[in-house]
DNA sequence: CGAAATCCGACAAAAACACTCGGAGTTAGG
DNA sequence: CCTAACTCCGAGTGTTTTTGTCGGATTTCG
């Protein structure tokens, strides 16, 4: 019951890239180097989002990425969606083996003597949860951020790095 | 994102309590039998709900759990929170180590040239969660619980067992 | 060409998870 | 008093997930 490093780097990756890719594209190692996370990491991570259609990449030297969409079309849910995987699945523990029940379904799985707890019980956590990521959007990741460092941040991280 | 064994096998534990407690203490194996659940497992689990003082225990042959409050008194929160461990703890991946912010603390954490997203993200997400959890009620679970397969589930399952 | 990017898959250490096991202490009933 | 049925406790174990790393192939601009 946490975030994973993985959405926390990817939120991250993404704000950085809402902040500063609307003119060039902007590449790992920028990224990296600001937000102090490993490019290795940073590039599968990338790679989830960009399959995902949340950002965009070019390739060669001035390659890089950036968002595909409008900080404001991007909610933190699409995102935690994509990097943490499917945030509906529960596993129902029942007599015959596992089923995965979603809560969709009327009552295939979970079938059996034992109460489907799970389904009950996430279902209401799934759905606050949902309810919380789905109405936060990239923008106000990125409006938060302006207002905790302001946007002079940019310069005075990368003076000394290499770029 | 999801529920672990842990927290469904212990509601599971608890709902069976909260059916059969009330005039005598239910032994593990019955809970197991019951449930299909493994009773080494279940033991860890209950050791947990018994030192958070959710259920009562008594030793000897006659012995075994029952539940230490009505059960229109303990929230799902109280019990995923004993078993999934802190559902606040969210970790700030910072320039210098780890540290553990929980969203309380002023300017202690987080501090550096990263924008701590996961203490806004999480905050979020987490009072929402803690809203959906605290807001149901072990009751609850019990009440759906027999709406699914009725009370005279017990004597169905056990008859054939030996007790 | 060559430097700087993205891209891709495999690998690996560490942590978390889901149990299992052996044994010690406790208690009611015969 | 003895034993069966419990609780109680800590250690151990296999699997899966997490959190990365690494090597190399491909693309592109100057």
């Amino acid at each position: 019951m946490k975030l994973s490093t993985r959405a926390v780097y990817g939120l991250r990756a993404l704000i950085d890239l809402g902040m500063n890719s609307e003119n060039d594209a902007v590449s790992l190692q920028t990224i990296a180097l600001r937000q102090n996370l490993s490019v290795s990491y940073l590039e599968q991570l990338i790679a989830k989002l960009r399959k995902a259609g949340l950002v965009t990449s070019s390739r060669g030297v001035t390659g890089g990425y950036r968002l595909a969409k409008d900080p404001k079309e991007i909610s933190v849910g699409d995102v935690l969606r994509v990097l943490e995987g499917d945030l509906n699945a529960v596993k129902c523990p029942g007599t015959s083996g596992e089923t995965t029940c979603t809560g969709k379904e009327p009552e295939g799985g979970c079938q059996g003597a034992d109460l489907c707890v799970a389904k009950f019980v996430w279902q209401r956590i799934n759905d606050s949860i949902n309810n919380a990521v789905d109405t936060m959007m990239l923008s106000d990741l990125i409006d938060e951020s302006r207002k905790v460092h302001g946007t002079e941040i940019n310069e005075e991280i990368l003076e000394g790095g290499h770029i």
